[in-house]
DNA sequence: GAGGATCCATGCGTGGATCCTG
DNA sequence: CAGGATCCACGCATGGATCCTC
């Protein structure tokens, strides 16, 4: 936490040239840089730096992009939704539970007429989910991940759920996987990633900076 | 076959210029130097040429290294030991066997006072087990198999099998994979490979040169 | 605006085998 | 000598997310 104040209000510019990163004309070849980057200078596992773990203090870092009036600009990327090995799962014993349940929200100034070097991050903030935010996330993660293990993953749209989602992801719609399909048989799909909606992730900034 | 042929006699030296590839000092760092280079000549797929694929014609390239007598210095390694997933396996269905159904043999000169690029290659030629190899093959497996199946891999030596053997195959002695334990239970263990023993390769030589 | 599609970095497993010490 | 240990290349999956059209 104190590396998360140091931090607070430097530009992205500020921090590449601290440690030594370069620094991509845009994002469209680089989409996961500003992740990347605040997880080396905070000292995460990615960074090869001799600093403590994320991990072992049980804590996942995620960066939020804003626009100008403080508001996501998008979805979160919470973690690979389990296409054939669903079955034995609970919310309680998910990948996704863990995943959200100790996160360090870190907002980044997101306008596009913003240039990236002089983006700005905000206050970093731990938070986990209050009573009420993890009552909706068990409800669309039990409802999405029956819909999985029923075969139903093909009319799952990214419609569903109220703060958490199901979507696409991967390298490009060619790729696939493994998972249930109709009549219980093995099928071949685009492979699908867990994301929590905008809407959701705003509330959590609202309920922190007030 | 008619680029088996053609690159009968040549050394190693003109191939990897043949294709423009560097050559090593010696293979400590590049131990799988040679396989890649003869696989690439001859268009197998891990070049990117746009030659036809070997798995497409079942064919599995292997490179033997020999001594001055025409003896393989080394085993021949065949494809990793399902730790987990070996149970409901049986020869007929195995990795192993598929892997040997069809074998190209490319011979290689591989005395160590004889330098890369002047090695040479043998006349590489297709060999598929005859009835009582593949019957050795077969034993070795099962018994091995029964051994891994029953959590009794940790007293599997090299010393085992006729013609097959189990032998580490990883980075290093810490790398580790889960196997099935004594009472049943999952522990972690160095990952293993099975080999043909330079026996049972030469024996193949044997029979094809006479 | 947001659903569907996509992009880069990096770790890990497989496939190519040979090294090396008792 | 050969059993146990190790090394490189490369593909694929995961983790970091944002792009780009309706």
């Amino acid at each position: 936490m104190e590396r998360c104040r140091a931090v607070a209000g430097r530009s992205l510019g500020q921090l590449a040239t601290q440690i030594g990163v370069e620094i991509p004309d845009d994002l469209r070849r680089a989409k996961g840089w500003v992740g990347q980057l605040v997880e080396a200078v905070l000292g995460a596992d990615a960074a090869s730096l001799a600093e403590p773990d994320f991990r072992t203090i049980g804590v996942e870092m995620k960066t939020v992009p804003l626009d100008f009036k403080g508001r996501p600009r998008e979805s979160t990327y919470v973690c690979t939704v389990p296409l054939e090995q669903g079955i034995g799962e609970t919310w309680a014993t998910s990948w996704a539970r863990r995943k959200l349940a100790r996160v360090l929200w870190v907002p980044v100034e997101a306008e596009r007429d913003l240039s990236l070097p002089e983006r700005r991050l905000g206050t970093p903030f731990l938070w986990s989910p209050d009573p009420g935010q993890e009552s909706i996330l068990r409800t669309d993660w039990e409802e999405l991940m029956e819909m999985v293990c029923l075969g139903q993953l093909e009319s799952i749209t990214a419609r569903f759920g109220r703060a958490l989602q199901i979507r696409p992801k991967a390298a490009n719609a060619r790729t696939m996987a493994a998972a249930i399909g109709p009549e219980g048989e093995r099928i071949l799909t685009n492979p699908r990633g867990f994301y929590l909606r905008p809407s959701f992730t705003r509330a959590i900034l609202q309920q922190h900076f007030g």
